[in-house]
DNA sequence: CTGAAAGCGCTAACAA
DNA sequence: TTGTTAGCGCTTTCAG
């Protein structure tokens, strides 16, 4: 049993080597003949050595972490926020990176914070709206960061998000090819908690802009029965004859098909809804509809590998303050 | 514009004090007059110093951060999860400690990676289920380490979770307290992503006490309204007359309500229902029912107590391998 | 292609 | 109560 916990200078004085030869075997970052190389390396897995990361941060200035803010709201649809979590995680690993979790209600303080400790290379921040105070401080922070989301003011600072606005024209768009001359569209009610969703407002331009001269009756919904319920009702009284909805909400859409069949109106039969929402919750239906899908991993892979050309970047060129918007796609109901 | 970025040097330098002052005054490892404290803490925020957590964790061999294993199944019940997540993350920064992120999937090898890299200097286990190979790598991985769920060997690992147990008796006793001689339990199926639920038998197990001689009807279902339906039809088909339900399931109780409604079985009129759920989902609830509340929060607050009880100790205490069992409260419907 | 040596910015003995 | 000093374990010049 060796008692202390392997270092590189262990490696090296078993490989033979110096200590630097050990760490230029780690890091690449200059040429080792093949052989040198093989017995660095089989000294290391010998020793079981791994590199220390305080060390390395200190020493490196780099600490191989990204920074994560994340929103912790009740309001929000949980289940889509993980997968964006899970995606970027994922990202992170396969690029030798960490993730450091920090909640969005330590506000941009916490932005200066991972900054000023070093503790990540850079940072991605989820659930930006409209109007976020976090945005300016990314904009001068001298630290790379990506924002989930398309705040009003994103100048100098680099977004990625949802493509809404398609969103809302391939929903309606759909439903105009279907032959329907009147449709219903219910978004997502901005709530106490959500003062400025962007995106909501993103989606019913692209769906005004599909419409065309179709008749469109907009209402919003929180993702409960009763809401739906009386959400329904309002379109249905706006457009009596309207056979064609379109929910705008994850976690609304199961509970629409649900509020649609106990009044008889079953989708793909006595309507047609589109359901523009996750991959999950679309696979999970037991009633087949048109969907568009918003899928966080698109856009969480996305995010990673912008926010590694950053990182990969000398810091002169900048390449910031791009907007990337992820495509949303139609999937009819099974069948076509 | 100061260039560099300002170094515990720089603030001794400023105050008139040597460096090991800086850092005894921001440990609090040794006494200063009050005097010295004031110009070091004028001279810090002054120069808006903030120490380099790379160079604090190489020489103070503590990284003030957590390990948090999550799992990104789609299975589970994320807003649940995120409780989780929110709560631990809060409890790390109330404690001037950042939380690491890694995947569920990453397996016991990321247990030792952390540890190796001294990447963090605890680890919570989210999610742990009655077989898991990370609790065999935790129990002797030389890190404190708390595992959240109760495994089946969880000897010698810290383990905290809900009651499961008292809270499958608080539910079925207050419905034999209203006076049902028949009730209908309603599990959480197994699928293939959840092999071995230790909550769930042991809620069932709960249950069964309170009980007694009562006729109880179990069975399983997932979260979706036509599982729920049919669920419930297989009560009534065991036992025409019940007029009493358990739903053990966060993401099952509205719709559960919802399929009840439908039929005509209004809870809290037709019938008693009790919902197993979190509180956001009893808050959310259109129709009043009585609930047995989950609280992640709760658990949360207690597993970071409990981690940190755990780092405080030199080692040798060792004071780990116990269970914790954070109560279930039961909620009566508005009005009791 | 490889080695020697100087830090990175802290903490914690050891001295006073 | 404070200062001096020796590392922590790496990365990266600067020399060969």
């Amino acid at each position: 049993m060796s008692g202390r916990k392997p270092t590189s200078v262990d490696v090296a004085r078993a490989a033979g080597v110096s200590q630097s030869t050990v760490s230029y075997v780690l890091t690449g970052r200059r040429p080792i003949s093949s052989a040198t190389r093989r017995r660095v390396e089989d000294a290391i897995d010998r020793l079981g050595f791994v590199p220390n990361s305080g060390a390395r941060a200190l020493a490196g200035k780099r600490s191989q972490v990204i920074g994560l803010m994340v929103p912790f709201h009740a309001e929000l649809d949980m289940s889509v926020n993980m997968a964006f979590v899970g995606a970027i995680a994922e990202g992170a690993r396969s690029r030798d990176h960490d993730v450091l979790l920090v909640t969005a209600d330590e506000g941009p303080a916490a932005l200066h914070r991972l900054r000023d400790t070093r503790l990540c290379d850079a940072i991605i921040l989820m659930d930006v709206e409209r109007e976020d105070p976090r945005v300016a401080a990314a904009r001068d922070l001298g630290v790379p960061v990506v924002v989930i989301g398309l705040p009003r003011d994103h100048a100098g600072v680099t977004c990625v998000d949802l493509d809404f606005e398609s969103a809302g024209r391939a929903a309606v768009r759909a439903l105009v090819e279907r032959g329907h001359r009147e449709v219903g569209v219910i978004s997502p009610a901005s709530g106490p908690g959500r003062p400025d969703m962007s995106f909501a407002d993103r989606f019913l331009a692209g769906a005004r802009t599909a419409a065309g001269d179709i008749e469109l009756c907009c209402v919003e919904s929180r993702a409960s029965y009763d809401d739906l319920r009386s959400a329904v009702g309002r379109v249905r009284t706006a457009l009596p004859g309207c056979r064609a909805l379109v929910v705008h909400h994850s976690a609304a859409v199961e509970p629409m098909v649900q509020v649609l069949r106990s009044a008889g109106l079953v989708p793909g039969a006595a309507l047609d809804l589109v359901g523009v929402c996750s991959p999950t919750v679309a696979e999970h239906l037991a009633t087949q509809v048109d969907a568009v899908l918003l899928q966080p991993e698109q856009v969480s892979r996305r995010a990673m590998s912008v926010l590694f050309e950053l990182l990969e970047q000398t810091g002169a060129e900048s390449s910031g303050g791009q907007v990337h918007l992820v495509p949303a796609p139609f999937v009819p109901r099974s069948g076509g």
